[in-house]
DNA sequence: ACCGAATTCCTACTTGTCTAGGAAAAATCC
DNA sequence: GGATTTTTCCTAGACAAGTAGGAATTCGGT
């Protein structure tokens, strides 16, 4: 079994919804998911039932195989923009570190609303917005271990500053800068830890990091 | 029905948990949970099992019938508190200048809105949150022209820290430490910003900085 | 210990979900 | 266009969950 599918049976057992209630969430027939997991077709899921489900499960598409390759994927609609609230799905990071998946996937359910109001005042109006936290202390003292940070995952091309980027199985937040014959350099803000030098293949840039929060 | 019962319903179909895979989660029969709801026996869940189901859904306990808490002081909704959901009221610095209180964004002004389950990850779930925008420089780089903060009101003993105060007709955000005799010093994190002593009647304490948040 | 009340489990029945196989519909390829 | 592949839906039997009534157990107060 694939990796998708695996990861989508062990999401629907730790949350405990039916394989069957999730078809019908994404507007299928009941035995789709089952379908997709046992019988392997269809081979992939669709662009939008992944993103419906990735964000029921408040998890990274790429973990319910979302197309290896491009950092900026072409996606429509992110965030969800209906009315006076934007809601922005929390991302479990854990979840997305290594093959031993995260027993209980904390905050999966959970969201931060933000008003259109307070994100147009940020300039974040027209963002793909996704919270994260952050773990660990490479990036002190800009980012602190337990501090949320919105991460833009809007298409974009290429700039110098703080992304959220997977490299192998483990996502991390650096600052990224280009140092040229497409290869790019992972600095971390805690000069403790060395810059990372990798080709821009390797790296899979989920998106920058444009505001933080937490705690004083 | 109750509203515990019918919170609890509510909750597992949008879930979309079977009832009796959360029996199950509370280490009870497959049918208990069903009981609970369509039979009325349990009158009351178990503290342990109802920490148990608040934890998985990610809500307050009290949503699923936990004794109501009076020990702490009465707050006529000022952070409203129904289902998930935590409305913040964003207040207006400005307004704020002159005699009385602060004006309470009921409505009209914006607000920030935090999920229950987030709050409590932070350890600000029991505080009467308001946030506040942070003018100028004193607090560099603490804190940055821009930055959002929250603001904890709940009345408190002094503690030192980051407060919100008032002096004369103007709010500020200050450090506070207590230098004996009745007397307080305002500190700025900006030290080209020199230290104000003065006497804890001249200030008022609006509440505690207890979470910041800004561009990066 | 005894009694009444509340709790918890149990059983039987109904309804929904899982699974595998196959048919209809849609997409892909000469 | 016609054949092949892929996706999607459908059906039917096995299994799990929802429902209701009743039995066994526990709890509280004498």
């Amino acid at each position: 079994m694939s990796d998708a599918r695996q990861r989508l049976l062990e999401l629907s057992e730790e949350k405990r919804a039916s394989l069957s209630s999730l078809s019908e969430l994404i507007g299928r027939n009941p035995s789709y998911l089952q379908q997709f997991i046992r019988k392997g077709s269809p081979r992939k899921l669709e662009e939008q039932d992944r993103r419906k489900l990735a964000q029921f499960f408040g998890v990274d598409e790429g973990e319910l195989g979302a197309p290896e390759d491009i950092s900026y994927v072409i996606t429509p609609n992110h965030s969800n923009k209906r009315g006076d609230w934007v809601d922005v799905p929390r991302l479990d990071v854990g979840a997305s570190a290594g093959p031993g998946a995260l027993p209980q996937a904390e905050g999966a359910f959970d969201a931060l609303r933000f008003s259109r109001r307070w994100l147009s005042e940020q300039g974040l109006d027209g963002a793909q917005l996704s919270a994260i936290t952050v773990e660990g202390d490479s990036m002190e003292p800009l980012l602190r271990d337990g501090d949320e940070i919105l991460v833009d995952r809007a298409p974009r091309s290429f700039r110098d500053g703080v992304h959220v980027v997977r490299l192998g199985d483990s996502l991390m937040v650096k600052r990224i800068a280009s140092t040229g014959a497409g290869r790019l350099a992972l600095l971390s803000q805690n000069l403790a830890y060395p810059p990372v030098e990798v080709s821009a293949e390797e790296v899979e840039i989920i998106g920058r990091v444009v505001w933080k929060g937490g705690r004083i």
